[in-house]
DNA sequence: CGTAGTAACTGACTGCCAGTCATTTTAATG
DNA sequence: CATTAAAATGACTGGCAGTCAGTTACTACG
């Protein structure tokens, strides 16, 4: 019986495609102004099709954000795994984020709606579940790195590797959150140049939660954090 | 003429009672599932006459969220004006932060939407100005601090005061963000509580950008910042 | 083949809601 | 009381998410 299994890779394929409609339309578009009717055209479906596929417009939008969670994923799997040290890999893993930001704009800007609660609550169960799945798969990447150097002995033990990962992520998150909304505002208005705030916020924390010997050892890769000079222009 | 000056009083008295009416339907919907409609109904008065006074939906809720702007400003104004050391002052605008978080948390859900641009695009060019001129008013007192802190010696002078402020602010609001749509999730399934991180963070950060002379006459404010205890569980 | 049965698909339709505008109401003025 | 301007109204329009009765395509079996 090949058919069941020709059909199954059918209906999986069409899903595919469905998601690759949605997701024109979304990066073009945006959740509100796309409309289900578009995203159908594109996907040379009737609307009817679509639901069929997925429960609603929140749904559907939240499968393609779970393609970008994908992503991030391939981007941190081998840094996490990489025989590096641990710093060295923390410092890489803020740099592949920034990365993912730059080269995946339209994904990192989905991450918004995740999380917004008005937003969860437009959402199947099943999809909610899906994305904190994928979620937790990043987030246990990073936490397995901080676990390793605090075990040996390169970041403190006094703060849980979880509380280092909430702090480190969401300060990085959300400077990378305004130079999506507000880089020329900042550049102009307050001669503020966001990727110097990413870089020297991401160099005050690690530091900070680094041991004495683990930043003696690591001095140089800090060293060129460039402070003074461009603020020196004010 | 004092006809022409009544009118205008209950112009503006409308006005008011209608921003009234309708926080009272965003608080309890939010902004999708809140209905003009509704708010027309609970202002006791027609759909139309909303839009003589408001141009859309969306300019409506920016000018409830101007309230909450208004209101963290009158909480940070004292303090930044106040004789005490600025580190200090600092610390005490943090926790203003916070409170203005936990007794005013539907003000500060609104501002959620401020950082989202999609939502900018359906915003009046007027309303938005006001808005970001608002914004402007509390960033300047916060930035004033912190040029005083340097001024003073207390804090870093390699690092600009806009850039310090843009650390501080963002890595306090992504914690709390998180507070607010996600607390449950890290309690239960991570033991992280998200109070223990704002306050490691804030600290970790503050001292960073601290001189070490000022580190060591504030050394006190921060030493019972309990790190160790809470995370020995795990 | 032909036909019964089922899975996939369709698009007209429903309900909801933001925003509009012709009409009505209110109130100031002479 | 008549005139006029300002304020308020609510029926209406257009657009969209989501539905469902009906159609089509495909498979299996006699």
């Amino acid at each position: 019986m090949g058919i069941q299994e020709r059909k199954e890779r059918e209906k999986e394929h069409r899903r595919e495609e469905i998601l690759n409609a949605a997701q024109k339309v979304f990066f073009t578009k945006g959740l509100q102004a796309a409309t289900m009717d578009e995203v159908a055209e594109v996907a040379e479906l009737s609307k009817g099709t679509l639901y069929l596929y997925y429960k609603s417009k929140e749904d559907l939008y939240l499968a393609v954000m779970m393609r970008g969670m994908g992503i991030l994923y391939s981007m941190f799997e081998p840094i996490a795994l990489s025989q590096e040290p641990t710093v060295v890999k923390l410092v890489k893993m803020t740099e592949a984020y920034y990365e993912f930001f730059q080269k995946h704009c339209n994904y990192f800007r989905m991450f918004y709606f995740f999380q917004n609660p008005q937003f969860h609550k437009q959402v199947s169960e099943e999809m909610m579940q899906c994305c904190t799945g994928e979620n937790q798969r990043v987030w246990e990447l990073v936490v397995r790195v901080i676990q390793q150097g605090i075990d040996e002995g390169d970041l403190r033990s006094d703060i849980s590797p979880m509380v280092m990962g909430v702090i480190v992520w969401s300060s990085a998150n959300a400077i990378m959150m305004r130079m999506d909304t507000q880089r020329e505002y900042f550049q102009t208005t307050m001669n503020v140049n966001l990727e110097d705030v990413l870089k020297i916020s991401n160099t005050l924390l690690l530091q900070s939660l680094m041991t004495e010997s683990a930043k003696r050892k690591y001095a140089s890769l800090f060293q060129p954090a460039g402070m003074k000079e461009r603020v020196a222009v004010n």
